[in-house]
DNA sequence: GCCGTTTTCGGCCCGACTGTTTTCAGTCG
């Protein structure tokens, strides 16, 4: 059983559990959902590997929920789980897709209604029952029928590199609005997540109202799902729904914070507020007044909408997210690092230690390796095969984007269908660079050798050892043969890097984001194999690929490997997806020492094989 | 059901918005 639908799984025991009024157990399972979510490794393997115990491992997974998925692990099905179902056997991960329908109404549609699917619940809309139903009416079913309309059009998450760019748009049009003293990509994407849900602007003005009109009264607006005081969302012409908040300049650090998430980092960081006798909310960081401890505003029946600051005392922290690290004892962290998943115990950790003098420990955060810290680009296409400009134009390109040298990686001949090089055009290929290099000499840039060699099904290349051993940078790839089996592919992964030529595995995995799954691979077994050969693991920064990811990329530090980040350019304009590929390995908790590109082309080539 | 720099028991994040209601439940992020 997959990942994914051990998650589901977990997720739908989640809302059936609410559905029976249980408290506290519905967020556990939440919880142990979002955990094996984010895993890099399958349960299968843990499972495999240490049993019920190592199942505890998994964050948010304890006793019970490790139980479970052993019984869905050995036996394929849930006892507990049936159980549930049987009293309210709907589709509950379906209907709950509809935005606005929720475990409760998933329950009373089911008592009331017999709906079990979507096809149900349009059908019952457009019978207008639904609106006869207690506490539903005329525009709750209106919100359910468009919930279903949009389910069927563009439902799904966007990958990062589709959606940054209309983002960043977003963002400069927001911040040039005269009100508006600052704007912020927030959400996932300031997380640089691979796939983002919506687009999340946050903006700083003294004047909300008119913000939110601005912001409505644009041409890429398509439909409002809701408007208030301080938050709007809109569904964009792009496809992409867009959630703007305003707040004021002196919550700027709080909101910002709390706007990128992510939930679970978000969640820790309110329970470390909590413990100082605090509270944390976009607002601020706020000390709680004597009069009505542990109340929350609504149940202190204090004016509510007041932005829940009537019964806490003065704001301790709120316009800079550092102002706000730093009062609950942590040392800042990036937002690539924000998942909860040890930053935190991380950061305070560095926090006591920059208190008591700052000695090294393990456990720390990474100094991540920066925006502007790569030097190269080990994998590059040109016109000699599949890519679009000639080695001249990609260097000039290169350079202009801040390079200090790229490694040329056309295809070789296993790939005919991109006029693949074999030795003698590699050859060729040679003597040009070998012409172009002296040309490139007095700008300080240098063009290496390179290849993209295939990994046949066996794991043989198809390039001789001969001519490899001339090249710069021989990177392997799997361009076919997805799917042998995880033996298999191990296997022939391994073999590739034996080969005492091969210095760089390109996109380890194949996937392409939301189209083609990963080849099935025991990652532990091919980071201990890239450790033991000395061979690097690219992070392919094609935003589609994102390969090897980010959980891979810290299992891969963790274990002292190199690792390369390439743009995989097949155009000279291709050397800005570089960005994508730093912000996943900096999700990966990679720092600058762990990427050789970021490294003097000398340092470099002496590093490979 | 999970978890531990107050805890192996007793807590468990917080607010905005909507729709249907005269004070709040449900959903969302």
């Amino acid at each position: 059983m997959s990942n994914q639908e051990i998650t589901k799984i977990l997720e739908e025991m989640a809302a059936l559990l609410e559905m029976q009024g249980v408290a506290f157990k519905p967020r556990a399972y939440e919880k142990a959902a979002t955990g094996v979510e984010a895993l890099g490794e399958e349960v299968q393997e843990i499972y495999r590997r240490g049993g019920g115990k190592a199942l505890e491992e998994i964050p948010g997974v304890g006793r019970g929920i490790a139980a479970h998925i052993e019984e869905l692990l050995e036996k394929g099905k849930l006892q507990e789980y049936e159980r549930l179902r049987k009293r309210v056997p709907v589709h509950v991960t379906e209907l709950m897709s509809v935005e606005g329908v929720g475990p409760m109404m998933v329950k009373v549609l089911w008592e009331k209604l017999r709906v079990r699917t979507l096809a149900d619940l349009e059908r019952a809309a457009r019978a207008g029952k639904i609106r006869r139903l207690p506490r539903f009416g005329e525009k709750s079913e209106q919100k359910i029928l468009r919930g279903i309309a949009f389910l069927r059009g563009t439902a799904g998450r966007r990958t990062l590199g589709v959606a940054l760019s209309d983002a960043r748009r977003l963002e400069a049009v927001i911040r040039a609005f005269p009100e508006v003293e600052d704007a912020a990509v927030a959400g996932s994407l300031r997380r640089w997540k691979e796939t983002i849900g919506d687009i999340d602007v946050l903006a700083a003005s003294a004047d909300p109202q008119k913000v939110t009109e601005r912001f409505l009264a644009l041409p890429d607006v398509a439909r409002v799902y809701g408007t208030g005081e301080t938050q709007t969302r809109v569904r964009l012409k792009n496809g992409m729904d867009a959630d703007l908040r305003v707040v004021a300049p002196q919550s700027w650090g709080a909101a910002l914070n709390y706007f990128t998430g992510s939930k679970e980092h978000n969640v820790a960081l309110r329970e470390i507020a909590v413990k100082k006798g605090w509270k944390l909310n976009e607002y601020g960081l706020f000390a709680r007044s004597r009069t009505s401890p542990g109340l929350s505003p609504r149940r202190s029946g204090l004016q509510p909408r007041e932005g829940g600051k009537s019964d806490f005392g003065a704001c301790i922290a709120g316009r800079t997210e550092g102002e706000i690290y730093k009062k609950l004892g942590l040392r800042y962290i990036e937002p690539e690092l924000r998942e909860d998943t040890g930053e935190i115990e991380a950061a305070r950790h560095d926090f006591a230690a920059q208190n008591r003098g700052g000695q090294a420990r393990k456990n720390k955060l990474p100094a991540l390796i920066g925006y502007r810290d790569l030097k190269g680009d080990l994998q590059v296409q040109t016109d000699w095969t599949d890519g679009e400009d000639s080695i001249e134009k990609m260097a000039q390109a290169a350079r202009d984007a801040g390079l200090e040298y790229i490694a040329i990686t056309d295809h070789t001949k296993g790939l005919a269908m991109t006029g693949g090089a074999d030795e003698k055009k590699l050859m060729r290929q040679m003597r040009e660079i070998d012409l172009l290099n002296k040309k490139f000499k007095s700008l300080k840039f240098k063009i290496l050798k390179g290849a993209e060699v295939n990994i046949g099904k066996n794991g043989s290349l198809d390039i001789d050892d001969a001519m490899l051993a001339r090249l710069d940078v021989v990177g392997a790839a799997v361009h076919s043969h997805f799917t042998l089996s995880r033996q298999e592919q191990t296997a022939r992964i391994i073999r590739a890097m034996e080969n005492p030529h091969v210095d760089i595995i390109f996109h380890l995995t194949g996937r392409i984001i939301a189209k083609r799954a990963s080849i099935d691979l025991d990652i532990d077994a091919v980071i201990a194999a890239a450790k033991s050969t000395g061979t690097v693991l690219e992070v392919n920064a094609y935003p589609d690929r994102l390969d090897i990811r980010d959980a891979y990329i810290r299992k891969a530090v963790a274990a002292d490997v190199r690792l390369s980040i390439d743009s995989d350019a097949h155009a000279a304009a291709h050397f800005k997806l570089l960005e994508y590929g730093i912000a996943t390995a900096r999700r990966g908790w990679a720092e600058k020492k762990d990427v050789v590109n970021a490294w003097p082309v000398d340092k470099m080539l002496s590093m490979l094989k």
